[in-house]
DNA sequence: AAACAGATGCAACTTTGTTGCAAAATAAAT
DNA sequence: ATTTATTTTGCAACAAAGTTGCATCTGTTT
């Protein structure tokens, strides 16, 4: 676990540091999307707040995250686990949000579709976000 | 136009005023979306910041209006052209975003795809945004 | 161990959004 | 047309979210 950190750490080109190998193990140890605060409240308000939006930043430009739109507009995050490098993302998958238990996840499995567009225009990335229930909770 | 915007707040049980017939008023001067910003700026910052924010969740709340989700997680509104009401939104088309000149549009003519998704998952809502060049600049 | 580059924390600030309340405007009743 | 009742508005104060500059500290390289 420490090693598959600080290995992904080493091939961005980043310095290993305690916020960033903190906030790499939150997204590591659990499967969905994780917002700012998210962040903030379980690393135990332990780095300052400037510095975990520094974070994110950096992890985003190196496509070591990618961020999710969702329909409140609240900004989330998510481990890329294709080949994102600096630049070029290719996270070209569905998001869930569950409404009952709130948590938001990658379908990796699920590609987006290609969508028929008028004539004229060009379409560069499409973003497909699902609302509904989850498997845990949609069983009850 | 005037009377227009007259049946649209009576139609749901909006008192008319200046606000409501101002915004209105630009909603349909123009094809796009537009985000608070814009209307604060477009009004001349005529109207209060909070009645601004008021009007636009009273619009959305009598389906009037509804807000579109973007990449960068700003918050757009635009007209519903269906027949939405007080609680019940059908806005089921796909939404474009220009990265050139940065307009966002309802494409009304074209209806989100049908999902897949994995076993358990129940969907209740899907949004679709696209970005890419519209078709004034792909032209150039 | 020393030197350098990069990351962090702090303070100050901006932007965005919310809430309570008194004053003003609108709609309804007389 | 006036009065009354109901909404809506603007203001102030606040809270949350995000940004920037800068001095200090930490990680990396030699
Ligand atoms: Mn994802
Ligand atoms: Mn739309
Ligand atoms: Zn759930
Ligand atoms: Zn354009």
């Amino acid at each position: 676990m420490q090693e598959a950190i600080q290995d992904i750490l080493k091939k961005n080109q980043l310095s290993i540091t305690g916020s960033r190998v903190k906030i790499l193990e939150l997204f590591l140890d659990q499967p969905g999307a994780l917002a700012h605060g998210d962040i903030e409240r379980r690393t135990g308000e332990k780095f300052d707040r400037v510095t975990v939006y520094r974070t994110l930043q950096v992890f985003l430009s190196k496509g070591i995250i990618h961020s999710i739109p969702t329909a409140d507009n609240s900004v989330l995050y998510a481990l890329c686990k294709d080949e994102c490098g600096e630049g070029h993302h290719h996270d070209n998958h569905v998001h869930f949000v569950c409404d009952k238990c709130g948590n938001t996840v990658c379908l990796d499995e699920v590609t987006v579709p290609v969508i028929r567009l008028p004539r004229g225009y060009k379409s560069s990335q499409i973003q497909v976000v699902v609302n509904g229930k989850c498997k845990a909770c949609s069983r009850d």
